[in-house]
DNA sequence: AATTAAATTTAGACAAATCTAAAAATTTGT
DNA sequence: ACAAATTTTTAGATTTGTCTAAATTTAATT
């Protein structure tokens, strides 16, 4: 059995994991975990024990096949309970993160299944990332940012790189969702800005934006 | 912030504390709570010092007023849930009790108005207990135990005193349910098992089972 | 009322998860 | 390659919730 501590140091060197192939560090946990570097040793002390992790001492850890199933697991809960809030509960989409980061860890396979067939399968959660199915199993949508496509390039908005409510919200109040169609009209080279049309309307966004938003290729 | 550890408690005094007026005894919080006596003691202090409960030692607990709020508010929570997950998931009555212990102590007051809406205000439990609401009120529905009631009484199977999974299976296995229509025909005076008429079929009933089945009186 | 029994509390220890401060290993820069 | 900077680990302390064993208070019995 796994604590819900545990849990969250799995679930971030599965994040940190993903972008980079390396080794993730110990302060690199500790910093997206808000906590010291001298916790993180201890704990990864632990999860090396239960075999979770694969950890020498200065050479930072990855996940071992059975961390890694557990990571998919946490974050099928996570992924499947934001749906479940956004669409049977009628939460905004930035409103839902910090609700499933404790329903994450109620433990029932059970429940799980049930949620997942309540909201018919989903495939994605309500920021457009992957939902891993009862075995870990989940393609990557191809995607690209819109900040790295050409001129003249149209899509379809599918999901956001940065998901803290204060990103979500500002996409809320310029009317930019998912599912929005999308053309990028001109990229300004002095600050990599763009003017993009979405929804029929033009908009002007910053290239930190762009650099958070996914978009599909494709469409008129 | 209360931690898991201390609603479980304030939890249980409240449970107990229904049923007879005097103060809670820390050994009868420790039996249901499966743990010592000087672990409640420990946590009667911490209680005490937070206004959740009146402690006088050796004198045994009582809730104080927030103690009561706080615990109609976990049990609120803990009722709802169990409803999403026969309404919703298709749980059954002897499966909710585990899961909904963890369930009851997410934090969120949005989310579980948003749930009680979507369960569209249902006033008992899956066992036929009342659920208070968003203000901590509800009222005890005027039932009895089937135990207490003269020959010829007839009612409506309308709760459960036991509610364990074994009861419940127990139950199914012989076609009881909730809102069932129960005719009282015979009282054994041997042993006080009950010859009674349920669904239109005849069922003989001891009185451990008649003494944990609440009916409403009533009925044809 | 005195003694025994039962319930409750105290005292001290322990495991989990964290922290601070200091030591050790690694990496970087010249 | 060696000193400096950075990263990581160790050592020891703290908090929370629990335990055992012993002491204390209350209740029961004769």
């Amino acid at each position: 059995m796994m604590t819900r501590s545990e849990e969250n140091y799995i679930k971030t060197i599965f994040h940190i994991g993903r972008q980079g192939t390396e080794a993730v560090s110990t302060n690199a946990i500790a910093e997206l975990m808000e906590t010291k570097p001298s916790s993180v040793t201890d704990m990864l002390k632990k999860l090396s024990e239960k075999d979770l992790v694969n950890y020498k001492r200065y050479q930072g850890v990855s996940l071992t096949e059975l961390g890694s199933r557990t990571a998919l697991g946490i974050i099928r809960k996570h992924r499947l309970w934001e749906v479940f809030l956004v669409d049977k509960l009628e939460f905004t989409w930035d409103e839902v993160h910090e609700v499933a980061e404790q329903l994450e860890h109620i433990k029932s396979d059970k429940l799980i299944d049930r949620l997942d067939k309540l909201l018919d399968y989903p495939k994605f959660d309500p920021h457009g990332d992957p939902i891993p199915d009862r075995h870990g199993e989940f393609k990557e949508r191809d995607r690209k940012l819109l900040s790295e496509v050409p001129i003249g390039t149209t899509g379809i908005c599918v999901g956001v790189k940065d998901s803290s409510a204060m990103f979500l919200k500002f996409l809320d109040r310029h009317h930019i969702a998912l599912g929005n169609q999308i053309k990028v009209l001109e990229i300004e080279e002095f600050d990599n800005s763009l003017q993009v049309e979405i929804g029929g309307r033009n908009l002007q966004i910053s290239h930190l934006i762009a650099s958070n938003l996914y978009i599909k290729l494709g469409g008129s």
